[in-house]
DNA sequence: TATAGAAATTTGATCGATCAAACGGTCAGA
DNA sequence: TCTGACCGTTTGATCGATCAAATTTCTATA
């Protein structure tokens, strides 16, 4: 039942020593061609893998990629498909997945220094980035290497591999949508000034209009609730705002009861159920480029410093006109 | 920068011999009391940590659960809920979640192969099971723990451990609801015959109707699109139903163009978005069953064989009216 | 043909924890 | 006083892979 392969046994099989099947794996440059051959016959028959335990005592590396898996706050999120494109391009890369839980930044670290302890994971992905953030300054005070997908908000932050989304860019491509369907007075409804994505949301409106030559004054701030959004919109549009450009999905589902015209961010499934026109982030894309920098960086091999992907809009019609 | 403290570290610290740390952590029972402490205090001092890697080659046993992080098909589902459930449960009981995908049933098939040769998890959790699963059979046929979410449906299948959540009191409950609104054409808008879970969830609906002797009769099927949804609510309507019951929250969206009395399945943020009254499964619950279940398997102890969770009704009113 | 040097392969030690067995000390009973 | 049982602890071996160094085999040149 349990048929433990191990390298002597294919070591064995092949005629070899255990440190020939070894340099096969790892190093087929310095085995005969012939041996080679002979040798990988030989792990096929017997259907042998290295024992990932065994390697890691002794290299020190666990081909493990550390990632704290999120809770769905309130149900709108899009971490889930980042998730499977993390698991997805790691696999590719020859890392697996480990999940961790965490309650917040504090104890996220904690768990980090658990998990360094325990599995020794090779990386971290750090999601969430905010202002501020403890984490990176943690992991990278002490040269742990980890990515983000968001990028280091605020000037004092360390320098880091990253990956985000540019949401200046999304906000800026929603923007000319609405102007193109004629609107002149367009609104912007965000969260609080101070979270770097969402004043990094907001830039891309404003400026925009600037460069239309328009004026950029009817912005509202809310704390993301479809409630607030809907209240937002009614305040923006009494002040003349005939279409706006939310911060995200949630919001922009609470705008949609006031006015048809608008744009959400992050194209969730509710959007595509509700048929709103949203910005739709390259997440399989990003969580690749996430694996890539990591990859890269533990392989020594020469790594970007960052990645910064443009969403696309996703127009769609309400359905129920 | 990398201390790595061993268990001799902390020995040499605490004046005792490696194996006293060892049962120290393992089997306290044997150790007195004193030395005990003395241990533990050195294990405090110098953050000391077992090695998974060392352990697990000595022991056999990695303290890894490995489930496959699904697709997120059109997109309305609910797996990340359920995962995270799982991860935060299984850190309770000294588990971790390692990740990995697979394109379909063989594939997966093969995964697993390959983890149990490398990383060799202690248990598996399989998803989405369906009529004459092969992972089951084969995880089965080789005597390997695991825990399905979601029961095995079919009489031929292999007995194992599962857990899921019953859809028949869930659409019970549903038919109820419209009944006690006074509707007594109430219609079932399904997924095609020969889907465990669709039929179960059919026939929570017709029971009811029997029960309240009324007539069964107003059923469909769709291939869960909305489109699909919708148009099988259109003729159910036009055949006198005045309520429908949904086999899911994606089908449930295309009837409620039709009539406003729906009750969806699965209580997505699409429903909770758009005032779906819908059926919340207990994920979080549900996930704690499966490491309960693998858990106490993996433990030597007695286990319960599944675990049958009941849905509950979530009642919205249509934010539009 | 001999031999330095490169190429290919093998040997022994090691990573950190746990198992199995041995060990020394204490105590009850003969 | 001696024997055997018991308790708490220690010692040596082991899991499977890889590193470092040693060894053998091959190749090229004098």
């Amino acid at each position: 039942m349990a048929e433990k392969v191990t390298i002597a046994d294919v070591a064995r099989h092949a005629n070899v020593s255990r440190q020939t099947v070894s340099n096969v794996l790892n190093s087929p440059e310095v085995v005969k061609e012939e041996t080679r051959q002979r040798v990988l016959a030989a792990v096929e028959a017997l259907g042998y893998r290295v024992n990932a335990a065994a390697r890691q005592m002794r290299t020190g590396r666990s081909r493990l990629l550390a990632v704290r898996i999120e809770t769905t706050q309130d149900g709108i999120n899009v971490f889930d498909r980042f998730l499977h494109g993390l698991t997805e391009s790691a696999e590719r890369s020859g890392y697996r997945v480990l999940l961790y839980t965490a309650a917040d930044d504090h104890a996220e670290i904690a768990t980090i220094e658990q998990l360094l302890g325990e599995f020794e994971p090779d990386g971290f992905v750090l999601t969430s980035t905010h202002h501020g953030d403890a984490r990176a300054t943690w992991l990278a005070g002490r040269g742990l290497p980890f990515v983000s997908f968001g990028r280091p908000w605020g000037a004092s932050e360390v320098a880091h591999p990253w990956v985000d989304v540019d949401g200046a860019a999304g906000t800026e491509a929603a923007t000319r949508h609405l102007l193109g369907l004629g609107h002149r007075r367009i609104g912007f409804v965000g969260w609080e000034t101070g979270s770097g994505v969402g004043d990094d949301r907001r830039s891309g409106w404003s400026r925009t209009l600037a460069a239309a030559g328009l004026d950029a004054d009817l912005a509202a701030e809310t704390d993301g609730s479809s409630a607030h959004g809907q209240a937002a919109a009614r305040e923006l549009v009494d002040r003349g705002a005939t279409a706006l450009v939310c911060v995200s999905d949630a919001v922009a589902l609470g705008a949609l009861q006031v006015t048809p015209d608008v744009v959400g961010f992050d194209d969730t499934p509710v959007a595509a159920a509700i048929g709103l026109t949203s910005l739709s982030q390259p997440l399989a894309e990003a969580a690749a480029r996430c694996v890539e920098l990591l990859a890269d960086r533990l392989a020594g091999r020469p790594t970007a410093t960052h990645a910064l992907l443009t969403p696309s809009l996703v127009i769609r019609k309400e359905p129920r006109s």
